[in-house]
DNA sequence: ACCTGAACACCGTTCAAGT
DNA sequence: ACCTGAACACCGTTCAAGT
């Protein structure tokens, strides 16, 4: 969201012209660049998840001395602002495709988007606390025009974002956080077994396991959408 | 959620005998415990947040020595697994209110649930990767059982929780950020105006500054239950 | 039983220097 | 313009030792 600026822009920015290119010679790495550094972080972070992200593993990575990064970036959370929204890259819907069906659309897009952060499970608990990058932007953008020809009026569309957002985020967050930790899902749900006096409720409902997440997602989400927007007749 | 079994536990699930109290000097600090531990930790947690936990300085509020923690605590992942129930504490409702508003029930309890998180800012994002605590179990079973009365079915009670769990750690989370950054967001809407020709339907609509977020959770909440709750004749 | 300081491993980042 | 190693500050935690 709003979340902190993370101000800090690297001396990239004040670098227009480009380097001669040097021809890749064959078995040796290609020079470090922002692009390298970016897709190598989201090939890190996939790998090892938020705490497995070292700026000195990083660098291995690239079979560079660690330092060399800082030329490139400006520091460590450069690097996770710039991963989160290349993972959020948006291909914007085919202009040809003219579908009426407005409601079909906005479920398709909040689809998508949970999809990608799910590909990045660590990705999702960091949107919330990080500015937005150009990536989310467009997605909230392309979400708004599509709600506000299904009907929104202006005046509810920052409810109808917000509400979406909310949902999609924890819905995702959690959902993340679950695939992280498959393993121990089954001793936390022993736990509540063992505990099931104090629990009987949601003991008895094997709140822990049986859970068709996108089948919970998409029925939120209709209900949301019930709500938000008008019946079109 | 199930998240990582933050299995490490203190030594001092093996201590039961009490030790004989000492009498509380005036000016002189009391002894170290579990409890002054946790409570001085919530109390840092509020003020820094979760970047400015730092064990030493924990224990330089305590007045102690940065290792004394260790005997009482296993790691620092304990102390905030201890702060986080503590935040959720809850007292049950008062047995002798025999209300039959199940679903005016229900939004009391999903409102105290956000806003306990938001008196502590730091809570709502740590919730989800970690294992639920007696606390939040307290909140869900409680939850379940208001839906159930509320005339939700066993089988759609795992919807009925997932879903509204999704919501309300969604909205409390980006909530909190957005509290904690209350001078930058002005600068993020800037940054949209400055970009209004890529995003001009949310530069239009001010998303990011006009927000009545009580408001806002409160009608994503009234359509999950509308979805969720059959309506009571 | 309870607390402590010294010491270690680790990590982000600064700096002065290389080519 | 681009990359590097040495060095610093900081932090969680181990350990052997105190009372």
């Amino acid at each position: 969201m709003a979340g902190k600026q993370s101000g800090a822009q690297s001396k990239r920015a004040q670098r227009t012209e480009a380097a001669p290119q040097s021809v890749q010679e064959p078995g040796s790495e290609p020079p470090l660049s922002l692009e390298r550094i970016v897709a190598t972080a989201v090939e890190l972070l996939d790998a090892e998840g938020i705490g497995g992200l070292k700026m000195r593993r990083l660098a291995d990575r690239l079979s560079a001395g660690a330092m060399s990064l800082y030329w490139h970036v400006a520091n460590k959370e450069e690097v996770i602002d710039l991963a989160l929204n290349a993972v959020l890259e948006y291909r914007g819907l085919p202009q040809t495709v003219k579908s009426e069906d407005w409601r079909g659309e906005a479920v398709h897009m909040l689809e998508g988007w949970r999809a990608s952060m799910l590909r990045h499970p660590w990705s999702a608990s960091l949107l919330p606390q990080r500015a937005l990058g150009p990536n989310i932007l467009s997605r909230l953008e392309l979400l708004s025009k599509t709600l506000s020809r299904a009907g929104v009026a202006d005046a509810d569309l920052n409810v109808a974002i917000w509400t979406l957002w909310n949902y999609v985020i924890g819905a995702t967050i959690t959902r993340a956080s679950f695939d992280l930790t498959e393993e121990d899902r089954a001793a936390g749900q022993e736990r509540l077994t063992r505990l099931s006096e104090h629990y009987p409720t949601i003991e008895r409902s094997r709140l822990l396991l049986d859970s068709d997440w996108d089948g919970v997602f998409r029925k939120g989400l209709d209900f949301l959408l019930d709500g938000l927007v008008p019946t079109s007749g």
